[in-house]
DNA sequence: TCCCTGACTTAGCATCCCTCCT
DNA sequence: AGGAGGGATGCTAAGTCAGGGA
């Protein structure tokens, strides 16, 4: 499969005859209008749709949605999002419930009542137990900095040091809850999802534009300790609770704007329409906006996903006159010139981020291509038989680890010699580049590219490529969803998408292999396949 | 040009929930 | 029925990129 026929496979998606592997597939992954539904109930649908009877009578309730085909309408070009826009604001977190009287914090092995405030962050801290974060020292410093903030005066005397505090019957009173809710009957749990169900139905969708849509996230988050992830120097610290008073509402002037919360007020209320969002606030770890927005098979999420894919093909019919240019570009008299090429090539060749900088002490030290420093990377003039090999070693978004050895081209290979000559480990590899230099030249070049384009260009063309080189039209479906998922793993590697090991990986792994050598010894004609790239 | 910020996409982890097997 | 397995979904952190102001 080429790219050029890379709407027949999106097609095959929207018919639902393949399942993309979530993992592996952010870039190429189709901008799929039709929503994703339980294997259930896909399969049952299919029935349907294949079927010459009419379709069932469907239970009341179980109505669906006439779906909006927006891709097959005429696309206009304008930064106006939407005419008219109705919402009924975002849900809350629910109120903190206090503890039972019987599950107690023991502060240096006596036992001691918290004030609400101070017990509910206990809490946050309590269930996190279990987890690795609560070994590390900077999450405890964070966390018990911030905890001391919510503590009364008489608390803060009396809890100074982390190691006497004991939250273990606070993680037994969740594990518990939780283990009560699993055991609730059918009809328990009927009524739960039956009340949820309700919320989805008043909160989960938004009028826009004559089309009812369903909402991406409704609800706010609530407080608990920041996860941030790899060496986050904030890891531990308290995410507090999102009020009405920290909310904007946005909406159009003519739509029922949403009611707050009794007794409460909105921040604001504005009608912009160039903008996608329909609530916001301001989060207290980093201070960065969070977004109530539309769900991703939205027209508004989905017109501009189908236009990324519009964006790479456009790439596809000039890439081989860009990668000409940055060649020639290696050879530059100008050292900008010569970084951006070198740059440019990596962000091509590997799929790297382009690496925006980032303020130090604010977040994990990670970085993309424009920021790699000297210590990612080293050069070896020979390598496992190979001459010019490029070794990479850095930490690219969430702290996930790239490793790789390259070997490159002569000209890269000396052009990176003279970026790295007089420089100290922690210097910028490219000195005289950055993200906004890199996409100006970009947008130069073409219409609309950007760094992140090659990305998705990359991958969409190995998992077409992959496709094409694995697949046989007469491969029975268990061979398709084989190739399909060995295609998606080429990609994954490629873009250096990984997953940490599942914590019940040994057990299944065992299992895995017991069922292994019973089919071997068995001699059972069939082979077995496992698309995830884990972290070793 | 630099810096900051707002808006939006990307992606890993957690949890839910369905299916299949015992 | 109960539990394992694993995909689907939910959640939210962490990126990208553009635009505006100094």
């Amino acid at each position: 499969m080429r790219l050029k026929s890379l709407p027949f496979f999106l097609r095959a998606i929207k018919a639902k005859k393949l399942k993309l592997d979530k993992k592996t597939t952010t870039e190429v992954k189709t901008s799929s209008p039709v929503k994703t539904e339980s294997k259930a109930k896909k399969t049952k649908k299919e029935k349907e749709e294949t079927s010459d009877e009419p379709p069932k009578k469907k239970k009341k309730g179980e109505e669906e949605q006439e779906v909006w085909r927006w891709w097959e309408e005429q696309r206009e070009d304008t930064n106006i999002k939407w005419d008219f826009l109705e919402h009924k604001g975002p849900v809350f977190a629910p109120k903190y419930e206090p503890l039972p009287k019987n599950v107690r914090f023991y502060y240096d092995g006596k036992p001691m009542e918290l004030t609400p405030d101070t017990e509910e962050v206990a809490t946050f801290y309590g269930r996190m137990l279990d987890h690795d974060y609560t070994t590390r020292d900077v999450f405890n410093t964070n966390f018990m900095k911030d905890w001391r903030k919510v503590m009364t005066d008489e608390e803060k005397a009396k809890i100074t040091d982390l190691k006497k505090c004991n939250f273990t019957e606070i993680l037994d009173h969740f594990k518990k809850k939780s283990e009560e809710r699993k055991n609730l009957s059918k009809e328990e749990k009927q009524a739960i999802k039956k009340e949820n169900e309700e919320i989805v139905q008043i909160y989960g969708y938004c009028k826009i534009d004559k089309h009812v849509e369903k909402i991406g996230n409704f609800k706010i988050e609530p407080p608990s300790l920041f996860r941030g992830r790899g060496d986050h120097p904030k890891q531990g610290m308290l995410k507090k609770r999102v009020n009405p008073e920290d909310v904007i509402i946005n909406c159009s002037k003519d739509s029922k704007i949403p009611e707050p919360p009794a007794g409460h007020k909105w921040k604001e209320v504005r009608h912009d329409n160039t903008v996608t969002w329909l609530a916001s606030w301001t989060e207290n770890i980093q201070g960065a906006t969070k977004y109530v927005m539309l769900n991703a098979a939205s027209k508004l999420k989905g017109e501009k996903d189908m236009k990324k894919y519009e964006t790479a093909r456009a790439l596809h019919k000039c890439v081989d006159k860009i990668r000409a240019t940055y060649q020639e570009d290696w050879k530059s008299k100008v050292m900008l010139v010569r970084q951006r090429a070198v740059a440019l090539y990596f962000i091509d060749k590997l799929a790297l981020r382009a690496g925006n900088e980032k303020e130090e002490g604010e977040t994990a030290d990670t970085v993309g291509c424009c920021s790699l420093r000297v210590e990612h990377l080293k050069l070896r003039e020979e390598k496992g038989g190979k001459n010019y090999v490029v070794e990479f070693d850095f930490l690219g978004k969430d702290s996930i680890r790239y490793q790789n050895s390259i070997p490159v081209e002569k000209r890269v290979f000396k052009n990176l010699q003279l970026f790295m000559e007089n420089k100290q480990p922690e210097d910028d590899l490219f000195d005289r580049l950055n993200t906004s230099i890199l996409n100006k030249y970009l947008q130069e070049l073409m219409e609309g590219l950007t760094a992140k384009v090659f990305r998705t260009y990359n991958a969409s063309k190995t998992l077409s490529e992959q496709l094409e080189l694995l697949t046989n039209g007469e491969d029975g479906v268990a061979a398709k969803m084989l190739s399909y998922n060995r295609a998606n793993r080429a990609v994954a590697i490629l873009c250096n998408h990984q997953r940490a090991v599942p914590k019940t990986f040994e057990k299944s792994m065992e299992n895995l292999q017991n069922k292994v050598s019973f089919i071997r010894s068995a001699n059972f004609p069939f082979s077995v396949g496992k698309n995830s790239v884990e972290r070793p």
